[in-house]
DNA sequence: GTAAATTTAAACACTTTCCCTTAACCCCCC
DNA sequence: GGGGGGTTAAGGGAAAGTGTTTAAATTTAC
């Protein structure tokens, strides 16, 4: 039934936005306040991320279960964990340990307090080596 | 702040899905009715074909404008208006009567009724031909 | 430095989604 | 007919999302 993701509001403000206007114009164009731009627009761009993340996902179905970074764990000890667990199924992680460590922050920033780990992280593997966290 | 569009039983539901489980089993395992597995197994599949359009969108913000087929208009006149708007922006349809014709049915399919359009079909098209329904 | 543009926060009404139950219905196959 | 797998409809309670306003804070541009 619905759509995408997007309410109409929303893509109305993108279009606008696209085209070069301002916030405060483009409230004007619709009539309500640039505050209320600004938060239409930046949920827009969260639904758009929402979007990307929910397609993401449908790789770890291809991905298999590797092990679980607990809350509470030094955020450098997962490579380790995590090359060791990859090694006893017999495959290779895609990724250094630089790129794996920057790989995990960046796909739940919320999830880590400097180099702690805040909450329990699973981490999925597929043939290629490529790794998810869910 | 939100993650994917999939919550946390979603994502249960799909991954035993995959692993060939039946509603049933499920059903079992999670501790529920495999009505309710159903239930939840189809959410998922809209809230990935949401995403999905989430994405399309994007594209018609490279798109330009063409034109309005206006509700109450033969399907089959669709694509000469089409044509021709096109031609004036000297720009090519990607797409012959047929396969547009089709594009247009599969993306709305709710929007039409037999041959006639019933709602308001705005038309977008960007630099190399490809069309977009909005 | 100041004005414009953008972002954030809090609160509110309103709508929608989510998960669940119960009960029924469809299709296929033995 | 009965069983197994899947789907649908109706309804309810909890949770989340949307658009809005107002007010303050921050960034960017001249």
């Amino acid at each position: 039934m619905k759509q995408g993701l997007l309410t109409d509001r929303q893509k109305e403000v993108l279009r606008y936005r696209k085209k070069g206007l301002t916030q405060q114009q483009i409230a004007e164009i619709i009539h309500t306040s640039k505050a209320n731009v600004c938060t239409i627009e930046k949920a827009a761009v969260e639904n758009i991320s929402r979007a990307r993340e929910t397609l993401e996902f449908l790789y770890t179905l291809d991905a298999v279960h590797l092990c679980t970074l607990q809350s509470g764990l030094d955020l450098l000890k997962a490579p380790e964990i995590i090359y060791a667990e990859a090694e006893k199924k017999g495959l290779k992680v895609k990724y250094d340990t630089i790129s794996l460590i920057n790989r995990l922050r960046d796909a739940n920033p919320e999830r880590f307090r400097g180099r702690q780990i805040r909450e329990d992280v699973e981490i999925y593997i597929n043939k290629d080596g490529d790794l998810y966290f869910g």
